[in-house]
DNA sequence: TTGAAAGCGGTACCAG
DNA sequence: CTGGTACCGCTTTCAA
């Protein structure tokens, strides 16, 4: 039902439509020396035959692949999902084709995706932080072709960014914990070395509750990335155990805070009454949440977009405007009921 | 920082190492038959060199690009994300590389993504569901490579697939519904003639609720795929005004149920006392809200990862075993307390 | 406007 | 075990 059988090629439809090669290689690609009605009859026949171009063999030729590399840590995120959307749809305009591998969070696992990603020579590529191994950089710093790291202002910037400071989203919301009234603030986080944009977060949180005398000390580590529900309600009695007067608590992810809040609530626990609960990652579920969930909208689909019209605009024709790194919009805070006890 | 520059090519590796490129080609490859010391030699002067293979090129010989086409809906939405990742990783495993399109739940999108993808000879096709276009039949059907349409049993198969019944799945939670004593039961779905999946459940929901003598024209069609709680608290409010003395409502995804439950208890409605409520995906939200949201377990990944077993199989070495269409486990129903209406 | 020949960067095949 | 040669399917180039 699915054998290989020969597959027809263009010199095939060439013959059939009497004209050589060539002239079916012009039509097909719409070149305007080409007679329309003659065209018209070699697209016919082409259609009849079944005839789908290889565009492997025209790469080979014009040396260009209309591939681009995007690595990212997982798609069982609904923000990285978003990136990879937004992005994916916009490279699709300009007929560019996007490749996709996962790292599950590690940078060994980045570095080999890279390698073999970069054997089908993509035009560019897209990674996810601006933490790599140095051999994945020396892959990238080969290659020639742009780079792009998304989703992080990156210390040592490869090539271009479009990201925005995981640090200050961080240190915004805690400084929305403490104008509300919040002393004894916690965060609840994935282990260390695994996820560098939510470590930023906790980083720049955690200064920023310092900056205002306050401890510094309330971090959880709730696992290993990507952590959901589950992982976020369990980490919540931990915090209790641990740190039982705290009065507020930051979570990596919406998910996670999803989670917490409801072991909080199980335990008879008031939010926000006894504690604020704040997300980050603005997924649907915390809008609707009682009490909906205080978080940070990153504009995870604008990152792809942005990344995707920077790629056109540096692979496409000559512009008058050099491309340069993009910072977007700047991520955005939602104030909810789960921090200011407004009610819905 | 990233423009083209000549990349080093197999030949450039053989001349600096003294061999000709068909040692190279072998030495990279691991024949058995180039010299151990020799092929360490070689290995070390392309890494030396930062060779990268141009897979494209070999593809144009050996007529084998390693590509695997996929088509989903969207990437936005859990149970494609999991199948999604369980499929790349079990290909990842093999060699073969994904290549990702997105139809946005639309069969026309899909047949232009299929053709898209078909030119970059992929050797063997994945697709969600079993509704098509006849041109994209016409497509994979002169494609001669093998296809595994997912999620769905097709009434007109093209070749394997894995997946299951979702009318089956919707009768199920029919079923669970009546036996619990509810009697004037609804359904939230997308609009007629977009998510096929989601209808197949709509429809084999009602056939079960008709078998049963009760109403079957409680459908609340909550907008285009795919939808969320926002739709959901939408559709709930709308199913109010339409049919009050509801007593029970599955939706087409736990996201729905979601925002539909929060809509319901926001107007002090009693869940599930005066409307019990379910879902369908098994979204780790559903476990965590309260009360906990009965859903249906699809095994999304497992969907992935038996698809691609699949497919590893019919394009690895010839096996004993011919390769057959696989249904996977069934559909799993999770009871909780949104229709038990029994403690946590 | 059209076609013939060469070549993109690898590998199959066969000779040595 | 190693190398020469042809060729995968298309497009560039140049001549007609």
């Amino acid at each position: 039902m699915s054998n290989r059988k020969a597959l027809p090629r263009m010199a095939d439809v060439a013959k059939a439509a009497g004209v050589s090669s060539m002239t079916v290689s012009r039509a097909l690609r719409g070149d305007a020396s080409v007679t329309e009605t003659r065209r018209a009859d070699i697209l016919k026949i082409a259609q009849e035959m079944g005839y789908i171009l290889n565009r492997g063999a025209s790469e080979l030729r014009t040396r260009r692949t209309g591939f681009v590399a995007v690595t990212v840590p997982s798609i069982n995120n609904p923000n990285f999902a978003d990136s990879v959307r937004g992005l994916t749809d916009v490279l699709e305009q300009v007929g560019l084709q996007v490749l996709l591998g996962f790292t599950d969070y590690s940078v060994d696992d980045e570095e080999r995706m890279i390698g073999q990603l970069l054997r089908r020579k993509p035009e560019a590529l897209v990674v996810t932080g601006g933490t790599h191994t140095d051999g994945a950089r020396a892959l990238l710093a080969n290659a020639s072709i742009p780079v792009v790291e998304t989703w992080d202002e990156p210390d040592a910037p490869i090539g271009y960014s479009v990201g925005f400071s995981n640090a200050d989203a961080g240190a915004r919301m805690a400084r929305h914990l403490i104008k509300h009234g919040r002393r004894r603030i916690a965060f609840i986080g994935c282990d260390t070395g695994t996820d560098f944009r939510g470590e930023a977060r906790s980083r720049g949180f955690f200064e920023s509750v310092g900056q205002y005398g306050l401890e510094t000390h309330r971090l959880i580590e709730a696992g290993k990335p990507p952590l959901g529900a589950q992982e976020g309600a369990q980490a919540a009695k931990t915090l209790l155990e641990t740190y039982p007067d705290t009065d507020a608590v930051m979570c990596v992810a919406d998910s996670v805070a999803f989670g917490a809040m409801t072991a909080f609530q199980r335990l008879g626990i008031a939010v926000p009454d006894q504690i604020a609960i704040a997300g980050f990652g603005a997924y649907d579920v915390s809008a609707f949440t009682t009490p909906a969930i205080t978080t940070i909208e990153p504009h995870a689909l604008q990152i792809g977009v942005l990344t995707g019209k920077l790629i056109a605009r540096l692979l496409g024709p000559e512009s008058d405007e050099p491309p340069v790194s993009h910072t977007g919009r700047a991520p955005t805070l939602i104030m909810r009921e789960s921090t200011t006890g407004d009610s819905a």
